[in-house]
DNA sequence: CGGCTGCTTGACCGTCATCAATAAATGTGG
DNA sequence: CCACATTTATTGATGACGGTCAAGCAGCCG
């Protein structure tokens, strides 16, 4: 059930024309008055590293922008077996009008801070904002490209090459955009643990972990900890993945 | 490039009234004034199987409904592994407005029929009729979950589970909506080559042979040549797949 | 009939999963 | 701050599933 039992609510309440995602969200397109009316009728939930957002059919109550953290959306079998089938980075949106049940299981992987909307509220806003629908549909497609594209890596790619993807993808995502000082190494931060990003392509948790020794080896990445990936040649870890045409 | 170098080119014009897509595509909720609009602007491409419809990156000038025949969506590597990240019916929509070129390769895989439309035409038709925008955004969010419940079977699913998902899928797909004859065998004509399904299910051509014989050794799928699969235990199939909690 | 294409079957092997044992990181209470 | 417990990650040994390579088969068409 969306927004129940989480321990910690933290009832900051930032402005529109100040937030982090003002440029990238569903909201993208508003204007000043319109942040006022956004403000007016959103408010923030926050939930703790490892806590469940949704549960797959749960009643779709509230709809949401992810302001800060990242989340997983999984899908999951009956005996368990476990799929990350999306990443859910700050500006990506969480349920969807014209649904009234959660589609995919939502769990926060760090703290994560959601700008939240009732989604009668939100139905309401998209007719009197009709560019919320359209930058709407505009983030659904992109979804589905990268869903396709991810469809092509956990069908044909071989273990190491999904690390590889796996890192660039992380590499790109959380870079302030166009932020490329190809001399100094490239530092990147994990937001994921081993067994979350064995989830999220298909692997075990054990080859995740082999992979990561190999790579480092090789000297394509070195590794600092467990959650902190510097890689000296950007190059060499491009090279490890065989692009898409 | 979309629409070059068919040798075929029917150019049967159906009237949008009887269209057999008409209640599904995404011109689903126009009324009668508005298809007289549609039908004024739409004209029909028809491909042959086998034939390219549109390759990634091309220019995307014309937006289309498939009004017959099956087609794939695939996305290949350099080295040329390849993965079908979509399957096309009857009703699905190609392309997508607000983008300039194709993402992913379209492929006839029988004969193909297309209802299609100038990307400006189109876009001017969405703004004249809101509720296609809001049918494309419904449509789009339909694929999304369907490309995410592949992103399960591609990861976690066994061979055996993926041809009996599939078996599964097409059975859904190609009857006529709720019809359910429990009595009777439920025969299964496949609209794909074993090869194609092997790129759909992120296998090997020669994987999908023999999971074939071994649900049929099993009892759980007779086959009728290479095409026309009769389940006489629909439940037995059912069971093969551990299916989504 | 031969040649073609698509499918099946067989033999073998490699990648990755499984099971199991450390090792490292993180947390808890004294 | 350190001993201890717990979770998370690494490494090793082994095997299974599915891929690869190769040969046969079936349907189709000239």
């Amino acid at each position: 059930m969306l927004f129940n039992d989480q321990k910690t609510e933290k009832l900051t309440h930032t402005q529109c024309a100040s937030c982090p995602v003002r440029h990238r969200a569903v909201c993208s397109r508003a204007n000043d008055q319109e942040l006022n009316l956004l403000d007016s009728v959103k408010f923030y939930k926050t939930y703790q590293a490892g806590q469940t957002i949704a549960l797959r059919g749960d009643p779709l109550e509230v709809l949401s922008s992810l302001v800060s953290g990242t989340a997983t959306l999984s899908q999951s079998m009956e005996d368990g077996r476990t799929q990350v089938v999306g990443l859910l980075l700050p500006s990506d949106f969480i349920g969807r009008p014209g649904r009234d049940t959660v589609a995919h299981d939502v769990t926060a992987v760090t703290e994560v801070t959601l700008c939240c909307f009732r989604r009668k509220a939100f139905e309401d806003l998209m007719v009197k904002m009709p560019h919320v629908s359209v930058r709407l549909l505009e983030m659904a497609l992109d979804e589905l490209d990268a869903a396709r594209d991810w469809m092509l890596l956990l069908g044909r790619k071989t273990a190491r090459e999904k690390i590889a993807s796996f890192l660039l993808l992380i590499a790109q995502r959380s870079r302030p955009i166009s932020d490329k000082p190809s001399g100094l190494d490239i530092c990147i931060e994990l937001p994921l643990s081993r067994e979350t990003i064995a989830t999220y392509l298909g692997l075990t948790i054990e080859t995740v972990s082999r992979q990561f020794t190999a790579l480092r080896k090789d000297g394509v990445i070195a590794l600092d900890g467990t959650r902190t990936v510097s890689v000296p040649d950007f190059a060499a870890l491009s090279d490890e993945v065989d692009n898409s045409e």
